[in-house]
DNA sequence: GCTGAAATTCTACCACC
DNA sequence: GGTGGTAGAATTTCAGC
């Protein structure tokens, strides 16, 4: 699929605040409301944008305590391995979870209130899954830069 | 900040999907459109909910390949860290950076199109910040969870 | 904090170029 | 792919509880 300028200036705005309006997009590229409207729908309509979400502020909800785990398992047969990808779906904790290249053989985002917290998730949750090989924590001292836009 | 039911119900809404409407919701939590909107507006100005954005499907936009680069910095004197972060932050293919603790000074994510991109980004541009001691790259293989949405 | 209703603004579709 | 116009729906405000 190809993009011109006017999608990916769409795209952008959209990705920096989704309740721009059609009309002050219009304004803003000097189209039409119409115009702006059908390629908006069009980028829902095949899938290039792909959902509308609001964003929480972890801090005010009191889950400001980010790790990256890394995690091997002590085996990789298939039916272990997807029984382990189930499971940890569950954990509201998890927040992200792939499989990756390299020593690990999944890395978890995990984000939780405090390190107390932490613990317990690794001690009640994840460790109590029986095919966990080890589990190496990595924790986030500042967040420099935390983005869901991607340049087009 | 405390959220009841009704507030945690509305976050979750929002960010399944912040398109739904006031109306939507109020039949759901069997409530006034007044009183819905009345708590998402707070939520907004209390800065809970801090932005809306459009989610981008990296495959459509050919940025579907996603790499953890971890970063050593040579040294950590306060001004060189800065210049290195603020420049990390110029690179489009960055999307995340994170200081953390370990063996690694930063965690990376970073999207592309395909792997020579991605060496292309290595070599062009990120090493050649001075002060990177060494980058050890991890490739995601599988995406099993990979969520915006937090339970409150 | 909630309700119902009214005012305003947008969305979504139309005919047409 | 674009325009201008418009019906219906959504957002936003308001008086009152």
């Amino acid at each position: 699929m190809k993009f011109d300028k006017i999608d990916q200036e769409i795209l952008w705005i959209l990705q920096t605040d989704s309740k721009t309006t059609t009309k002050q997009m219009a304004h803003q590229l000097g189209l039409s409301n119409t115009a702006v409207y059908e390629r908006v729908r069009k980028l829902e309509r095949t899938g290039v944008i792909k959902q509308y979400v609001a964003l929480v502020d972890f801090e005010k909800i009191d889950k400001s305590f980010i790790a990256f785990c890394q995690i091997k398992l002590v085996q990789h047969r298939h039916d272990l391995v997807k029984k382990f990808e189930k499971e940890v779906l569950q954990f509201d904790e998890v927040l992200e979870c792939y499989n990756v290249s390299g020593e690990y053989d999944y890395i978890l985002r995990v984000a939780v209130k405090n390190m107390k917290a932490y613990r317990e998730f690794l001690n009640n949750k994840l460790t109590m899954l029986d095919y966990i090989g080890s589990a190496y924590s990595t924790f986030i001292i500042n967040e420099v830069k935390n983005s869901v836009q991607i340049r087009v």
